[in-house]
DNA sequence: GGAGGGAGATTGGTCAGACCAATGTTGACA
DNA sequence: TGTCAACATTGGTCTGACCAATCTCCCTCC
C-alpha cells in the first residue's frame, strides 16, 4: 500500500461495477484485500481517506460506492484546519471575500436573463424574511445568493472552495449578521441596508457589466465584512 | 469515534506534548487507544485521514505529529479528484486562472518595491533559462513567478488552492509551455512572447495599480492559457 | 393471493492480539 | 573515546473473530 492515493483509487474502478444512480459499486471489503493482496485493515485506511475527500461513502450493511463528490468535500478540510488553529477567521473570510469578488465579475459575464432573476428572487426573499423578523431565513437566503453567484459561474472547483470557506465561516456569519441587524435602523420599507446592498449587484450582472459587478460587490463587503471579526485564536503550537 | 473529524482533531491536543520546532507529538498509538478507549484500527482510520489533510504526519519507529500543513495539502486532493474524473483539466485551469487574476489585482494593492523587485528577478531568470535553451528550468520559474503572486498577497487559503491546482496541472503545464516554445519565434533578444509577456505584470505590480495588473494578467493568459487544453477525459461513472 | 414478518445472508464497523519494520538508545568492547 | 551490536520504542501490517445495519427471501396468516 505505497501507492498514491490516485493511482488506489483508479485501481478500483476496475474493481467495481456501474450503478443506475452513476456511481460504481465496489466489491465487497474482504474480496478487495484478496484481489489487492493487503490485509483488511490496511485497504479501510485508504478507503477511510477516499471517503473522506468525498469520492467514496460507505453503508453498513450495504456497500461501498465510488461517486462524483458532492460540493461541500472540502468543507471537513478548512473546518478542520480552523479548529485547530492553522486558519483563522480573518484568513478565511478574505479568502472567501476575493473569490467572490472575482466571481461576481465573471457571473457578470456569464449570466443569463434568467440567471439574473433566479438571483434577484433570492434576494428579494432575503429582504422579506428580514422584514418578517425572521433572521435565520433572511441568512439562509443571503448564503444562497452567494451561492448563486458561484452557480452562473459554474466552476466546480469554485464551488468547492467556497462552499468550504462557507462552511468554516458558518458560526462567524450568523453572529456577524445578527449583530449587524440589530445595529441598523430599516428604511421606511423595513429594509435593513444589509439587504439592499445586494440589488446592485443584481442589477450589474442583469446588464452584464462586469465593472459594475466589482464595485457593487465590494460595496457590499465594505458594509458587510467578515474580515478582522476574530483573530485572538491561537495555534495550538 | 462517531465524532466529526474537527472534534477528534481537537481531543488529540490533549494528549501530545509541544515539540522544540512547534509541532506536537502525540503520544504512541497504544496509549492513545486506551485513552480514547477505541480499537488501534479505528484509531489508525482516523489518523490517516488528518494525515491526508497535512496536520499530522506519522514516523514509523519515531513518533505521530500534530504540525502545520504545508502549503500542497491539497494537492492529493485535486490530482485524484482528476484522476477520478470528477474534475478535467479545463475547469481546474479556469479555477487557476480566475484565482491568478484576482490574486495579481490583489498583489498589485499590497505589494512594496522589494516584493516587485523579487518578481521582476523571477521573469529575469526565466528570460535567461529560455535564451539559453534550458526550457525545464524556464517552466520551473516560470511556477515561481506564479507563486510569488501568491506569497505577496500571503493567503494561506489561496496558496493551499493555487498550489494544488497547479500540481493537478503539472503534467499539462509542461506540455502546453513545451508546445508554446516551439511555436514562438524568439525576437532579437531570443525572447519569446512567452516570457516577455510576464513584465507588464511585474510594471503594473511595481507601480502598485490594480487595474493595469488585471489588464496585463489577462493579457497574459490570453496568450498563455491553458483552458480547453484536454477536454477528452471521461469520467469513471 | 397478498400483506406482514421473521430467519438468514450480506456487508461494513470494531475489536484483540500478534508480529514486522524502522528508528532511537544504551552500553559493552576494542 | 569511538564503534557497533543488542535492546527498547513506535508506527505498519496481518489474522481472525464478532458486532451492527441492511437486504433478501420465504413462510405464515389473513
Amino acid at each position: 500500500m505505497h501507492d498514491t492515493l490516485e493511482a488506489f483509487a483508479i485501481q478500483l474502478i476496475d474493481l467495481s461495477h456501474p450503478e443506475p444512480d452513476g456511481s460504481r459499486r465496489l466489491i465487497p471489503e474482504r474480496e478487495l484485500c484478496a484481489r489487492l493482496d493487503v490485509s483488511r485493515g490496511a485497504l479501510r485506511e485508504r478507503l477511510s481517506q477516499l471517503e473522506y475527500i468525498g469520492v467514496l461513502s460507505r453503508r453498513q450493511g450495504h456497500g461501498t460506492y465510488l461517486q462524483a463528490p458532492g460540493p461541500d468535500v472540502i468543507r471537513t478540510y478548512f473546518t478542520t484546519m480552523r479548529a485547530l488553529g492553522f486558519l483563522d477567521s480573518t484568513e478565511i473570510a478574505e479568502a472567501r471575500e476575493m473569490l467572490e469578488t472575482v466571481v461576481a465579475v465573471q457571473a457578470a459575464r456569464r449570466a443569463t436573463a434568467a440567471d439574473a432573476e433566479r438571483l434577484r428572487a433570492l434576494v428579494d426573499e432575503m429582504v422579506a424574511c428580514t422584514a418578517a423578523g425572521d433572521h435565520d431565513a433572511a441568512t439562509e437566503a443571503d448564503l444562497a445568493f452567494h451561492a448563486g453567484l458561484f452557480r452562473i459561474v459554474d466552476n466546480p472547483v469554485f464551488t468547492m472552495v467556497h462552499t468550504g470557506l462557507a462552511y468554516a465561516l458558518q458560526q462567524a456569519m450568523h453572529e456577524r449578521r445578527a449583530r449587524a441587524i440589530a445595529a441598523e435602523t430599516p428604511d421606511a420599507d423595513g429594509r435593513t441596508e444589509t439587504d439592499t446592498i445586494h440589488y446592485p449587484v443584481v442589477d450589474a450582472i442583469a446588464a452584464n457589466d462586469p465593472d459594475a459587478a466589482r464595485d457593487a460587490i465590494r460595496r457590499h463587503f465594505e458594509i458587510h465584512s467578515l474580515i478582522t471579526l476574530d483573530t485572538a485564536e491561537e495555534a495550538p503550537a
